[in-house]
This record gives structure tokens, C-alpha cells and sequence, in this order.
DNA sequence: GACTAACGTTTTTTT
DNA sequence: AACGTTAGTC
């Protein structure tokens, strides 16, 4: 039905908020308080006073909360209406402004983006070149100072560091001279040319009439300034965000911007909404009793609607490998107690590599489960390089996924004559593809590499024009070539199980299949690159289509909610991290467990080692200061033993006392 | 230039 | 423990 809500369905401060359509709006949303629900009743209501859904912008983070977002809105509203609007990430948004107007700023229109294994590639060159092969310093490091300056607007020559800052400029020359943006430019373009075009500003302030912007403690500085380009006086701009979620500090993101929204859009009407309706009343006490002690917060209590509720459990682990038993043993008794599904599980950590350990006993006991957060899919080496040849199918003198390929396959074309090529385009200020075309370069080298060379230049273009001349659908060009080269059976050579083989192989297809799609949609392959690279994130999309108890870290929990949910790794040093202790930031680390307990709705259970395996050795660990903060009114404190000792096999009580044994030795 | 074996490093979270 | 890098060999 159109207009698909109702007044009714709604509290009163949802009901305000649902309503507010004028000027700048903040709506404070705790978790659980029916957040999503109250914004896509908003944009339903805008539509239903009569204001154009093309006029209609809404920004979100994630792509999994901007799928998510439309969805909801697509329920209540006609189809045609939902296409119209723009709900997408920030990222995304700037694609769209940059593919417009990037050649104002002095970049040609089909820029590519880079990933972050290409900056890592950039940066690891310009160390060697400019710091000499023994150099110690960090490409990371680097790369993660020149994010930072680009989220706060300093110039990159004006670094702390010299040898950073001197990097710094020829990264950023490098990736111009390729005609390369980064995640960070891509925000950066799209605000300097908002700020620095009348016309552009004019332009998208004229068709993004209404903006909403999801999760606005996370959003940075850049991103702020971004927001104030794009949006002009009478500010039709409304945010929703929760400070307590803020838990992206490490990007930038300054929950600054909800606790000063007024300096940014004068005199918003604010809304909190308070009331509760996801967890029991013992789990949201926790969780209250947790927050509180954070300073510099917008105060605000959540009201849990659910009363009652059995209490939130502590449970004390001799080590790693029996929480994750204990973890995996609970799950199956109150799958079979409560008759629940999978689904309903969920178990969160803090960091990704604490999922092994969970992984093995869920698989020995037969439990499946999705892994939200492991490896990309975008991360998988033969994806990459099925990307980087696309790319080159599209444009062979782009050099970033040249020289990712060159030599894979391996055809004979080492590191020596790749530096060549590379010093060639250099000086004579042309591609590393025309490098390798030029009969100058080439008369240079031995005949073993010119030969492999020109092999390789010539069944690239033959590949490309045959796309050109569309003699057949770019993926099945793709295939054909992939066989020429025979880039799989290479790839399956350096497998060692049959199972990897499998994988890769199922990799492979996967991209032509989605390419095939792409393709079908009427996109190009430049469209199709840029997806991928903004879908960076982990097959999310597919969290609804997989089936299984979930593994989840805790940063990408956020916005999701389980009826019982495990939360392990308690320690001091894991949760808080050993680094938010040395940098200071403890306080979102809090933040970070207060998201975790707010995932429940109806059990919650926290978990912590004495001994944890820390690179194959176990390593003593004390429990986290974390939990001296919790109110224990509601609170259950137990241990391994207790709880599992009455009904443990021998075997287990053996092995449980072998891990004792080894914690005493050590 | 390709392949292997020893070596050293890992210290978060993600668009 | 697991990965990527590097040095040494063919």
C-alpha cells in the first residue's frame, strides 16, 4: 500500500521525528529504539506531502546499511518512487559528484580507485626508490598518516615527519600521474569541487533537496565539510546517530560532530528517542550501568520495554579452547531446548582472528555457521588479479593492475625487466604499457623477455579490441583470454590442498558471473570496477542469504540484533585492546562493549580466559577492567567448571586439566 | 627468471 | 600458527 505507515504504529518521540521534515533535525537514537524504522517513515512522509523522491538523498556507511535502507523504504513506497531517490554510502556519493565534474580538479573523467592493496603496492615502490632497500619504515604506517591528514585537511608536504611527508608527495603523484584516486581523495575531490564550484554546489544542492545521513556519529571531519558543501540554507539536513555507538574513532570519526551539531546547522530541533524495544530489562541495565561511566556524552537513558529477563551471564574460562567448547556445547543444548533456529545465534569478538578457535568447534560439532567479516571476497588474490586484468581490458595503461599482473602468470617477465619498464615510462613520462611497447625499451632487453613482452602486449590488445569491436560479451572475452594465458592452471600449481584449488577456482567463476551481470545491467566495465571496489565490504549482502549461527566482530555488529548472543575474549588487552589503553581511547573501546551487550534481545553471555594462545603460545591474562564496571544486579558470575564440570566427559575433564597443567608450567 | 627453503613478523576495528 | 619476505639454488 502507498504511504505503507501509520501514526499509531509509532511512539511519540518517533511520531516527532516522523513529522520534522523542515530544517535541520538531530535525532538522538539508542540502540534498539526502532532507529531505521523511524527514518524510513520519515522519507515515506516526505513523499507523501508531495516532496519529489529524486529531491531525496539519504547517506549511510556501509553498503549493507544502505541495501538495508532501501529495502525498508521500498516496503512502504511504490517502486518507482524508491528508484528515484539516492540512498547510498558516502563513498558512493562522491563517485557520483567525481564522474561528473573530477575534470575540473585536473583528473580525466575515468579515474580509477584504488584499493588498499594497491596504495600498499604504490607505497612499498616509492619506500624502495626514495629510502633505498633496506629502508625499515612501514608502507601501512605511512599510508594510515596520510589518511589521517587527509581527514583533517592538513596538506600532505606539511606531515610531522619529513621522510613521511616527502612520501606522502610522490604518493600522491604517483597515483595523479595514474589517474588514480583513493578512498581519502574520493572525499576530499568531491568536497573541493562542491567548494570550490559554484555551479557543481548549486547544481547537486538543487537535486538533493533533503538530505538524511545514518549513523552520524561516525561521520569524520572531511565528511562533515563534505555535508556542508552539499547542503545550503534552509539546511533540510537530518541526522541520526547514537554517540555511545560511536566506534570508528581510529577513522577519524569525531562523535564531535553529534555533540555539536548546532556549530555546523543552526538551531536544530532535537529528538531523542529513548525507548527501548530489542533487549529484557536485565540485559539493557548491563549495558546502561556500562555506559555511564563514559565522559562527554549526550545524557540519555534507555527505557527497556521488555521487564524481567533471565540475568546476563559472566562466565570465567581456563582458556581459549574451552570458551570456545563451552561456547559451541551452549548453543546446541538451547538449540535443542528452545527449538530455535541457527539464525538466532551469534557470537562476537573483537578481534578476527579470535574466530579460529570458534570456527573448529562449531565445525566439529556440526554447527553452521556464516562468518560475517572474515576475508573479502574483493581480497582474494585471484580476484585481484581477475580485477586488475579487467581494468586493463578496459584501459592497458593504467599502472597500478599492470604491474600486479605482469608477471602472473609467470610468462617470463621478472622483477628486473618490470623496474626497467617502469624507470622507461618514467623518464620518457608515458605508461608502463607504452613502455612496454616501444621498440627503444625493448631493444634493450635480451630476447627471452622481449619475446615474453611482446606475447603478452599483443594477446592483451587482441583481447581488448575483440571487447572493443564487441564481438563478444566482455566476459567471455575475459574467460577466452584467461584460458590464452592459462592464468588457472598457474594459480592451482601454487595450491596445496584440493580444496584451495576448488576455492580459487570457484573465485574465478564467481567474477564472470558477476561481471556477466554487470554486464547484462547494461554497466561498463569502468561501473563494474567501481562497484567492486566500493562493495569492498565482506559479502554482507549475502548475511541473508547464508544460513548458520553467526561469527561476528564486534565493529561489524553494529545495526544487528540476535535473540542470543556470546561474547568472548573479556580480557584485559583484547577488550579494551592493548593499543586504546597505550593511545587513550579506552572510552571507545567501552562504547565497543556497550554495542556488543545491545546486540541481545534475550540472552546474553559474556565469556573470559585466564590463558589465552597468543602465535601458538599460551600467554596468562587478566580478566577485563571492564567488568568491575558493570552493575551486577542482573549479573551472573560463573566458571568454566561450574557450569560444565557436572556434565563433562572425562575426555574433556582431562583435557581441561592438561590446559591447566600447561597454564602452570607457563 | 623460477622455484624452494629458511626466516622473521604478527599489536584492531573498515569505507 | 600462519603468513609474507628474502636469500640461495638451479
Amino acid at each position: 500500500m502507498a504511504g505503507g505507515f501509520s501514526f499509531d504504529s509509532l511512539n511519540k518521540a518517533q511520531r516527532d521525528a516522523v513529522a520534522s521534515l523542515d530544517g535541520p533535525v538531530l535525532i538522538l537514537a539508542g540502540a534498539g529504539t526502532g532507529k531505521t524504522r523511524t527514518v524510513t517513515c520519515r522519507i515515506s512522509n516526505m513523499l507523501e506531502v508531495g516532496i519529489a523522491p529524486e529531491n531525496i538523498l539519504a547517506v549511510t556507511f556501509t553498503n549493507k546499511a544502505a541495501s538495508e535502507m532501501r529495502e525498508r523504504i521500498g516496503g512502504m513506497v511504490s517502486k518507482k518512487k524508491a528508484e528515484a531517490m539516492t540512498v547510498c554510502t558516502f563513498h558512493s556519493l562522491c563517485v557520483r559528484l567525481l564522474r561528473g565534474g573530477i575534470d575540473k580538479l585536473g583528473y580525466k573523467k575515468n579515474f580509477s580507485i584504488c584499493m588498499q592493496s594497491d596504495q600498499v603496492g604504490i607505497m612499498k615502490q616509492l619506500i624502495v626508490r626514495m629510502g633505498g632497500a633496506d629502508e625499515k619504515v612501514k608502507a601501512e604506517a605511512v599510508l594510515s598518516e596520510i589518511s589521517k591528514a587527509k581527514n583533517k585537511g592538513v596538506e600532505l608536504e606539511d606531515m610531522q615527519d619529513d621522510f613521511y611527508a616527502s612520501l606522502a608527495v610522490a604518493y600522491q603523484n604517483e597515483l595523479r600521474a595514474q589517474n588514480a584516486v583513493d578512498f581519502d581523495d574520493l572525499l576530499v575531490l568531491a568536497e573541493k569541487l562542491l567548494r570550490e564550484h559554484e555551479e557543481v554546489r548549486d547544481y547537486f544542492r538543487t537535486v538533493y533537496r533533503r538530505v538524511t545521513v545514518d549513523e552520524f556519529q561516525d561521520t569524520n571531519g572531511l565528511q562533515m565539510r563534505l555535508l556542508q558543501q552539499l547542503v545550503g540554507a534552509p539546511y533540510h539536513i537530518c541526522v541520526v546517530g547514537d554517540d555511545d555507538q560511536s566506534i570508528y574513532g581510529f577513522r577519524g570519526a569525531e562523535s564531535a560532530n553529534i555533540l555539536e551539531f548546532e556549530r555546523f546547522f543552526p538551531n536544530p530541533k532535537i529528538i531523542l528517542l529513548e525507548e527501548n524495544y530489542r533487549s529484557t530489562h536485565a540485559i539493557l541495565h548491563t549495558a546502561n550501568s556500562l555506559i555511564r561511566r563514559n565522559k562527554g556524552r549526550r545524557e540519555k537513558t534507555l527505557r527497556s520495554t521488555k521487564f524481567g529477563g533471565e540475568p546476563v551471564r559472566l562466565v570465567g574460562m581456563p582458556g581459549d579452547e574451552e570458551e570456545a567448547t563451552y561456547i559451541a556445547e551452549e548453543i546446541l543444548a538451547d538449540k535443542a531446548n528452545g527449538n530455535r533456529p541457527w539464525e538466532d545465534f551469534a557470537v562476537l569478538f573483537r578481534t578476527n582472528k579470535q574466530s579460529r578457535k570458534l570456527e573448529e568447534a562449531l565445525r566439529e560439532r556440526k554447527i553452521p555457521y556464516r562468518m560475517v567479516g572474515a576475508q573479502s571476497f574483493y581480497d582474494r588474490r585471484e580476484v585481484k588479479d581477475m580485477m586488475a586484468y579487467i581494468e586493463l581490458l578496459d584501459d592497458p595503461e593504467a599502472d597500478v593492475p599492470l604491474l600486479r599482473v605482469l608477471n602472473a602468470p609467470t610468462r617470463g617477465i621478472g622483477q628486473s625487466t618490470a623496474m626497467l619498464a617502469t624507470g622507461f615510462s618514467r623518464e620518457t613520462n608515458t605508461s608502463v604499457f607504452r613502455a612496454l611497447c616501444d621498440n627503444e625499451f625493448l631493444s634493450q632487453l635480451g630476447a627471452k623477455a622481449r619475446n615474453a613482452i611482446e606475447t603478452f602486449t599483443a594477446q592483451l590488445l587482441a583481447a581488448k579490441m575483440k571487447i572493443d569491436a564487441k564481438v563478444s560479451p566482455a566476459d567471455h572475452v575475459l574467460k577466452e583470454y584467461m584460458a590464452e594465458i592459462e592464468y588457472l592452471p598457474w594459480l592451482e600449481r601454487g595450491c596445496k590442498t584440493d580444496q584451495e584449488k576448488l576455492q580459487r577456482g570457484e573465485g574465478l567463476s564467481e567474477v564472470y558471473t558477476e561481471l556477466g551481470k554487470a554486464l547484462v545491467r547494461g554497466k561498463t566495465l569502468r561501473k563494474f570496477l567501481d562497484d567492486s571496489a566500493l562493495a569492498s565490504d565482506r559479502e554482507d549482502d549475502d548475511l541473508e542469504k547464508k544460513t548458520g549461527a553467526t561469527l561476528i566482530t564486534l565493529h561489524a555488529s553494529k545495526g544487528l540484533e540476535f535473540p542470543i548472543v556470546f561474547l568472548v575474549g573479556l580480557e584485559e588487552g583484547v577488550l579494551p585492546h592493548v593499543r586504546s589503553v597505550v593511545e587513550g581511547t579506552k572510552d571507545e573501546e567501552r562504547r565497543l562493549l556497550y554495542v556488543g551487550i545491545t546486540r541481545a534481545q534475550i540472552k546474553f553471555t559474556m565469556t573470559y580466559c585466564t590463558v589465552r594462545t597468543k602465535w601458538g603460545k599460551p600467554e596468562a591474562c587478566q580478566s577485563s577492567s571492564f567488568i568491575l564496571e558493570l552493575d551486577d544486579e542482573h549479573l551472573l558470575h560463573t566458571t568454566y567448571d561450574e557450569v560444565m564440570g557436572a556434565e563433562a566427559s572425562e575426555d574433556e575433564l582431562g583435557n581441561f586439566f592438561d590446559g591447566l597443567g600447561d597454564f602452570l608450567k607457563s
